[in-house]
DNA sequence: ATCGGAATGTGATGTACATCACAACCAAAA
DNA sequence: TTTTGGTTGTGATGTACATCACATTCCGAT
């Protein structure tokens, strides 16, 4: 698993990570349990440090939309800090085994009234994550379906994309259903719209791992030409 | 134009106001003018005194997506905070003539790193601005249009409603596109939208300013029943 | 190898919503 | 008052997408 990722990831700086790192202590997490759920009150957030968690919400009729899959390094439950009594507003599944540093929200916020500096980096993280969530929303409502498939293939390329010989392959096993997910769509018109995609030679799909041929096609059906890459990823 | 909005409002605690007041200076708006424009090079956010601010994003066919709707005393342009060189996402366009404070940008992130408590408070705000975002995109991409107008009039009746003998009036003119623009959709589509609702019962029109009769039916059709009003606006 | 469950693929049909077209209704200006 | 430009209202039609139904392929467990 080298990282050859195509693009610069934003993820937390150095500094941010070791101060966090003093406040924290450690929770191994098993596939299918959940780091949380929607409406528990919240009391702490956690950084991954190994596995994968989903972030998810589910609709009233039991569909499901996915909003960011999380590695290495992703903060999860940031949306609770300081609002006293905060219900998690999103679930928070894990998918692949691992280990999460454990942070009190108390504590966090004690340490960040403390160092400036720490706060400091702490709110140009949420800033960037912001911008990262409103993009992607704009896309999802701006350019339909299409759009939000669209979307979603460029940011899985830059979080999990690796250069091979022919294109870069998106390094993690995706179901249509899982891609549909993340599109508030069917797995039916994900399966069509990729095999379109398909035909067209853009990208091409083996042992449910998708490898983009073309990315600057998809870029410019949802005229992410001028976006900066740091801000387009799934974390 | 007495303050009996229905819901408590989660405005700038009054240190943070302060704070921010010292390190400003004013400008008047005019009706029509850009306060900026996506892409824009960003190095100064502001603060609404009086006058209305909206928020929006146009799609690359010239549809607009409308995201707020700022008075008096929201922060307008925070999304560039913290990244050098950062450009603009939307753009920010005077709909009523007023003044706004103009706050330099790494000026703000000195005063920032200087005050803990004002930094802490801006962070508290910039967690609430991100709930309230979250929270409305989810309801426009779960609920489709329907959820998308119910949501938007929920966050109008929040943040423009003021309580008369016959139910809650939004004390702002709306025209069926405006609305449009806040839900993805067209003119015509919120036009029969709201007919139906008239139809219901559910709201009256007059001198194109809406009367909710019945805000708990509009609110169970989206399941916020649970959601606290304080997030749900459209500021 | 073979069985069974999950994932994929694809037609037929339904439905929500956009688009088009145009009539009716204002309210402010001439 | 009449004109005019913006807004509202509403049918007819088109299109994107969801839903349903079912066949096929894939893959791990026995």
């Amino acid at each position: 698993m080298t990282p050859t990722s195509t693009r610069p990831k934003s993820t937390l700086s150095v500094e941010l990570n070791e101060l966090l790192k003093s406040a924290e202590h450690f929770m191994t997490i098993k596939k299918g349990t959940f780091l949380f759920q929607e409406g528990m009150t919240a009391k702490e957030l956690y950084i991954v440090r190994s596995g994968r968690v989903k972030i998810n919400k589910l609709s009233s009729d039991g569909r499901e939309l996915s909003l960011r899959i999380c590695t290495k390094d992703e903060i999860v439950g940031e949306l609770t800090l300081f609002s006293e009594d905060a219900k998690y507003l999103f679930n928070a599944v894990v998918v692949e085994s691992g280990v999460v540093a454990v942070i009190n929200k108390e504590e966090l916020e004690r340490k960040l009234f403390e160092n400036s500096k720490l706060a400091l980096e702490f709110m140009k993280w949420m800033s960037d994550h912001f911008r990262k969530t409103q993009t992607k929303f704009r896309d999802l409502v701006l350019y339909g379906k299409k759009g939000a498939l669209y979307s979603t293939l460029v940011r899985m390329t830059n979080s999990y994309g690796r250069k091979t010989e022919d294109g870069i392959l998106i390094d993690l096993p995706l179901t249509n259903q899982e891609l549909a997910n993340f599109c508030a769509t069917t797995r039916e018109s994900v399966n069509r719209m990729l095999n379109d995609l398909r035909a067209k030679g853009i990208l091409s799909i083996s042992k449910s791992k998708i490898t983009i041929h073309d990315l600057n096609y998809i870029r410019s059906e949802i005229n992410c030409e001028g976006c900066s890459a740091v801000f387009c990823s799934i974390e």
